[in-house]
DNA sequence: AGCTTAACGCGAAGAAATTGCTTTTTATGG
DNA sequence: CCATAAAAAGCAATTTCTTCGCGTTAAGCT
């Protein structure tokens, strides 16, 4: 592997050209060919790094799946938690943020991306939690906020067009603090 | 649409013809002209029909993550939810289970195979419950058993290669039927 | 039975994927 | 600081897949 110079630029100029196509021309016209066009790059260089077009695009993905903040802090868990999960599903059940989940679990056999993805959600939960203990609270491990309160609405998300407001999200908090 | 004759029997053999080159050659050595060929179909009926490879082999994979049987009774609602989540978990976490369910998401732009992996799901656990209840038992909604059992189960199979154990599963049924 | 038209077959044209070989460039060790 | 081994990228030819127009077949309907 080689992290640094000419390979660096590389990729970034085709995670560049990616998302630079995916807003002119929508996800579904991408193709590797054109990528490599724009990114000043030979195809083959693409299919010898990436191996396909979904695994370039499950790259893409995580990255711009991965949060750009520390979850923001209301005073309490259970508003930390409220606030955070409402703007997660806000962000997640959109129409490009289904796409990018979806693209980040196909391209990928090793389920490193998919990984990363609940890696990401582990963290703010995990910094959400510190800030509780640091105040006194009683606070739920991180595996069981993630089952109580990700996954049902990552569930949804992907399987089930159904509610994810913030009605939903927030009885979701409730239960997993009020469990017994 | 025409559902029967000719059309019926394409349909049929296409899909005979993707299961057994699966088992053939493995799933990564699928491809459009292949399967033709095998189904004695020409590679512009597939296209036509299914748009791609990935709307045909999610179709595929719907169908063989359907229950193939009611669930079993074992005297109540915690046996029932805890025989069934496992033999669910089983199924779902192996290899083979895994790519069939990132089969069914995949090629689906509409979310209808998505939805109809839930509602098998929703179905079995219906079926439980309304047993349960006719045993006099307090039974959860469907909603809350999916939030609660199915969900955490799948989030973890997609996203996270960790525990899908018994422990784990029953550990679900435990805290959704203990639940205030 | 006859009619309409959805669905399939065929073949050509175009686009994308794969691969061997060459060239460039990075990182390392003298 | 240069020499060198090897990783990564470029190039181009080949193979394979995808798309599309047009003719044919056969469901479904009256």
């Amino acid at each position: 592997m080689r992290p640094g110079g000419r390979s660096a630029r590389v990729q970034q100029s085709v995670h560049q050209a990616v998302r630079d196509l995916e807003a002119e021309r929508g996800r579904d016209a991408l193709t590797v060919p054109l990528i490599a066009t724009r990114a000043g790059v030979t195809p083959s260089t693409i299919y010898r790094r990436w191996g396909d077009l979904r695994e370039l695009l499950s790259d893409v993905a995580v990255e711009r799946l991965r949060p750009d903040a520390a979850p923001a802090d209301q005073g309490s868990l259970r508003a930390d938690l409220e606030a955070w999960i409402e703007q997660f599903a806000e962000e997640m059940s959109s129409s490009v943020g289904r796409t990018y989940i979806r693209d980040a679990l196909l391209g990928d056999p090793e389920q490193g991306n998919a990984a990363r993805c609940s890696d990401y959600a582990a963290e703010q939960l995990t910094a959400i939690g510190v800030r509780a203990a640091g105040r006194g609270e009683a606070v739920p491990g991180v595996e069981a906020l993630l089952d109580a309160i990700v996954a049902p609405l990552m569930y949804r998300i992907l399987f089930r067009p159904s509610d994810t407001s913030a009605a939903y999200t927030h009885g979701l908090v409730a239960a997993a603090l009020d469990r017994r």
